[in-house]
DNA sequence: GTCTATACTATGATAGAC
DNA sequence: GTCTATCATAGTATAGAC
């Protein structure tokens, strides 16, 4: 015996609570309805798993049947590969504003990079979880796009570090292990912010992580 | 038309390949078909996650019929429970007796947490991404005990970097984004280490994150 | 584009013989 | 403790009316 109530439901009820529209960047591509299941995949995906969700649950979350889905995507492997599109697209976009308005020394330039980085992560927590996590749950195809922007991404640090230390602005302690620290204690924030809001806003998480790493590079601490 | 040869093979075949006994730290209460199915819930829920993974999929690995899996778990969340246990278990030990050999000075011993910590995600990736990614699809009640454990664990660091704070050795960013960083940067070595073994030993990356630890608590960076 | 209804497969778990 | 066989349910996706 099993509760379907959320399925038959009448027409023009309110939406089910729940799926924060602010938890999407804008998608003005997307109709009203298509917005509404992404926000409900979204929040379903990053609580429960990609697998741990059934296309009834996202219907119902969106409130539609669970064969309107399917006038929206093509599967539902298709909604979760949105999300991790829209969710890699908005990073590598925060990246990059970031740097072209950070000025030409290294060390400003780190102090914006992973102030952006922190700052999306506390901005989208729940689509970073998405994005990072359930990634690997879509198809070598599904994923690609997604997979092209994160190169990309990961190429940024990588670059600024490289010319850091060339410039004799960073002493590394090893190239590799400080970009991937770098960037995973970054990621890590989607994860653990959203029970600690309390103790720092975005911004000021932002300019401690942003120390953190001048000092992990061996920049001097004065930041502008 | 399903292709379930796994489920048909003859008895007294060679088992199935792929579950790697050195994937899971020693169980001497677990019988070896009771290990065996350990070992190969911790591949698949590591590969595909809890809910990809079903109970035919496991049987399988282990190389028995799915029935009697039931004869050594009571349910495949109790197959995930052990595991995730396992693995805090592993590590909240690795992180003690890093500490208990570590003398009292606060630089030391964040070496040698830090060093643990990165050397047991190496040493059990599969293990540590099993326990701290699906530990999430567990049941309050199953997770209790592995979440007790948890929390000892991450009491350890915060201890020390207010000690250290304290006796004048750091000279701390932010307590709670230190700790943070800290333990997050080395809990995702587990992601990503398989697939970079070629660039370090785990001795290696260890030093490397102990040196980065340091920086980032304003300690001398001179390691003994 | 949304609905109701349903096809078909996979799932976790149990029964009972050996 | 392992097997074969099976139950009951949940899963993704499609058909066809409106």
């Amino acid at each position: 015996m099993q509760d379907r109530s959320l399925d038959r439901q009448p027409l023009l009820q309110p939406r089910p609570e729940g799926t924060d529209d602010s938890t999407l960047p804008p998608t003005p591509e997307a109709t009203p309805t298509k917005r509404r299941i992404l926000l409900a995949g979204l929040k379903l995906f990053a609580e429960r798993g990609y697998h741990a969700t059934s296309i009834r649950d996202i219907a119902a979350g969106a409130g539609v049947q669970s064969a309107s889905l399917y006038s929206h995507f093509a599967s539902k492997e298709a909604i979760l590969a949105e999300l991790v599109l829209i969710g890699h697209d908005e990073h590598h976009r925060d990246l990059l504003s970031a740097l072209l308005g950070s000025g030409v020394e290294p060390r400003q330039q780190l102090v914006a990079l992973v102030g952006a980085h922190v700052r999306g992560h506390c901005r989208y927590p729940t689509l970073a979880v998405v994005a990072n996590h359930e990634m690997a749950q879509l198809s070598e195809e599904a994923l690609a796009p997604a997979a092209a922007i994160r190169r990309h991404s990961e190429a940024i640090l990588l670059e600024l570090l490289t010319r850091g230390e060339q410039q004799g602005a960073f002493r590394l302690v090893q190239l590799d292990a400080t970009r991937v620290a770098i960037a995973t204690m970054g990621s890590s924030v989607a994860t653990w912010y959203p029970t600690y809001r309390d103790l720092f806003t975005p911004d000021q998480l932002a300019d401690a992580y942003a120390t953190l790493a001048l000092r992990m590079v061996g920049a001097d601490e004065a930041v502008s």
